[in-house]
RNA sequence: GCCCCCAUCGUCUAGUCUGGUCUAGGACACAGGCCUUUCAAGCCUGGUACAUGGGUUCAAAUCCCGUUGGGGGCACCA
């Protein structure tokens, strides 16, 4: 944690993530987060989270967990926060109320704000009304011509923003340039609920400013709304921090990620199988680019933070793609180091229940034959647990037809099991190595391909049809295991020439 | 409905600001091939894109305008 950056150290730049404790973090607003943080790294700036409890309703208890959680996994550390505080702090909204609660009534002081207590229901009349009528859908401000006082500070109301009936108001995107809104169709925002919450308009802008943000990165929804927080910070005289909207991340169907989108949460992502720095790399390049030709497609995270650069950030937005993280997420597989992986697999066959944690000694060396033998077949983690159940576990005897081997008899078929039984049996070392090349030479013996004769021993010991390399199976499989499955095939090739025979 | 943003292969993108070097490059995915005990991995090859109409210019993917298309927003939600 570097230093909390003092007044005085104007240069350096500050931004903030500022989740809503209504969910779990998804992947598209982690996408802008990576933008933040590596901005703020290689800027040696300030990153900030920032809670954004101000809903009451939709708080969900443990979401404040999960987000602490998923940029602790995805490596996305934070200079000041909740929990590590900092001196801006408190850094959770709903334990600021007093201060938003001050400037609203400073604006009422000022004239720019007032006070309404109009029902619900009405609002919703009124908007519906002009809805009808094609028109933009906002307050009447009926109570905004009231006079001062006509509305008690002490009954139920909410408190507005006095938004100018005529002009535009214009803000600078630091990707797109200047923005322009009409002011008559910004409505008189509501600034203070009257459970004496903020709004996100108020909260964010009081916040952002007290907090000294200098940029304010998120994603492009929020440009439609950004001119009513230009017009409260023109209310309370505060200098605007740069504005940078980045691009949504869309689904696969072209509609903003969401929940429907299946696995989008940063936790998903984690339980799937997903590397931290396989995801962070992905999402790092969803709508930037180092450019200047460069073809690299996979970076460190110190290369990210050395190479990126705002004004690189796409202007559409992305689909996410799962089959390019997928690859991605391979890559990162088969570039680290076989103990490490063993590391990372371990969680996935123990949530599988194929193994115990913590692991016992004499599974260890099973495990690590397996490793380097999934290590270029899977592209998620939990993608092992598939590959290599059939170690873990009994299996069933394959249906007769897949003990048969191509273009080969039952007889013929049985004859070469009872071969390998026998070599299995009697084999020295019982390792890959060793038994290559006299199952080669067994092969060449019985007149067979070696995929004719290797084909029919895959399916007796694993069950499959396809399977990660058969000797290196077979070795972590264990001497035991491997005839015991042997003789179950063998029992049902002779059943089944029996069966043949009778009939 | 109204307002705002955006527009290069199916997808992510380079190239657009500083027009010519772009018969538009890379990656993922897809197809074919090689390798091979299956599946992968790896290597090789292939197809697919400047939305559209008008300008400006000797010259436009690149600049301007319209159209179309896509997305987003219009709450006492963030």
């Amino acid at each position: 944690m570097i230093q909390a950056s003092q007044k005085g150290r104007a240069m350096s730049i500050r931004v903030r993530f500022a989740p809503s404790p209504t969910g779990y973090p998804h992947i598209g607003n982690i996408r802008t987060v990576v933008f933040n943080w590596l901005f703020a790294r290689q800027q040696n700036g300030g990153f900030v989270l920032r809670i954004e409890d101000t809903d009451r309703e939709r708080y969900v208890s443990d979401a404040l967990r999960v987000i602490e959680d998923s940029l602790e996994w995805l490596g996305i550390d934070w200079d000041e926060g909740p929990g590590i505080g900092g001196d801006y702090g408190p850094y959770v909204q709903s334990q600021r109320l007093a201060i938003y609660k001050q400037k609203a009534e400073e604006l009422i002081d000022t004239g720019k704000a007032y006070r309404c207590n109009c029902p619900t229901e009405r609002l919703e009349q009124v908007r519906e009304a002009l809805r009808a009528k094609g028109k933009t859908p906002m307050y009447d401000g009926r109570c905004r011509e009231k006079p001062m006082g006509a509305v008690s500070p002490d009954e139920p109301h909410v408190i507005r923003l006095k938004v100018p009936p005529e002009g535009t108001t214009t803000f600078h995107d630091m990707l797109r340039g200047e923005i322009t809104f009409e002011n008559r169709l910004i409505d008189d925002q509501i600034l203070l609920k009257s459970d004496g919450f903020p709004t996100y308009h108020l909260a964010v802008v009081v916040d952002d400013h007290m907090m000294e943000i200098t940029h304010v990165m998120r994603g492009d929804d929020w440009i439609p709304s950004t001119p009513k927080r230009i017009l409260l910070y023109r209310a309370f005289g505060w200098e605007l921090p740069i504005f940078v909207h980045v691009p949504l991340v869309l689904g696969p169907d072209g509609k903003k990620l969401g929940k429907r989108h299946g696995a989008t949460s940063v936790d998903e992502f984690r339980r799937q199988g997903y590397l931290p720095d396989a995801l962070f790399n992905f999402l790092a390049l969803l709508g930037w680019a180092p450019g200047e030709g460069e073809e690299q497609e996979v970076f460190s995270r110190e290369e990210l933070i050395e190479r990126f650069d705002i004004r690189r950030i796409n202007l559409s937005s992305a689909i996410f793609s799962y089959d390019k993280l997928d690859w991605m997420n391979g890559y990162y597989i088969r570039q680290m180091s076989e103990q490490k992986l063993l590391q990372h697999l371990i969680p996935f066959w123990a949530d599988a229940g194929l193994i115990s944690t913590p692991v016992p000694t004499e599974m260890l060396p099973t495990l690590r034959l397996l490793v380097p033998l999934v290590q270029e077949r899977i592209k998620t983690l939990r993608d092992a647990v598939k590959l290599t159940d059939f170690v873990f576990v009994d299996i069933e005897t394959p249906p007769v037809e897949e003990l048969i081997g191509k273009k080969m008899t039952a007889k013929e078929s049985l004859t070469a099991i009872r071969e390998v039984q026998h070599l299995m049996g009697t084999l020295v070392q019982f390792t890959a190595e060793a038994m290559e090349q006299p199952m080669r030479d067994l092969a060449e013996t019985l007149g067979l391909k070696a995929g004719q004769l290797f084909g029919i021993v895959r399916n007796a010991v694993t069950g499959k049809r396809v399977s990660p390399p058969l000797f290196g199976t077979i070795q972590a499989l264990g001497r035991e295991q491997t005839l015991k499955r042997l003789e179950n095939a063998e029992k049902a090739l002779v059943a089944h020439i029996e069966a043949q025979q009778k009939a």
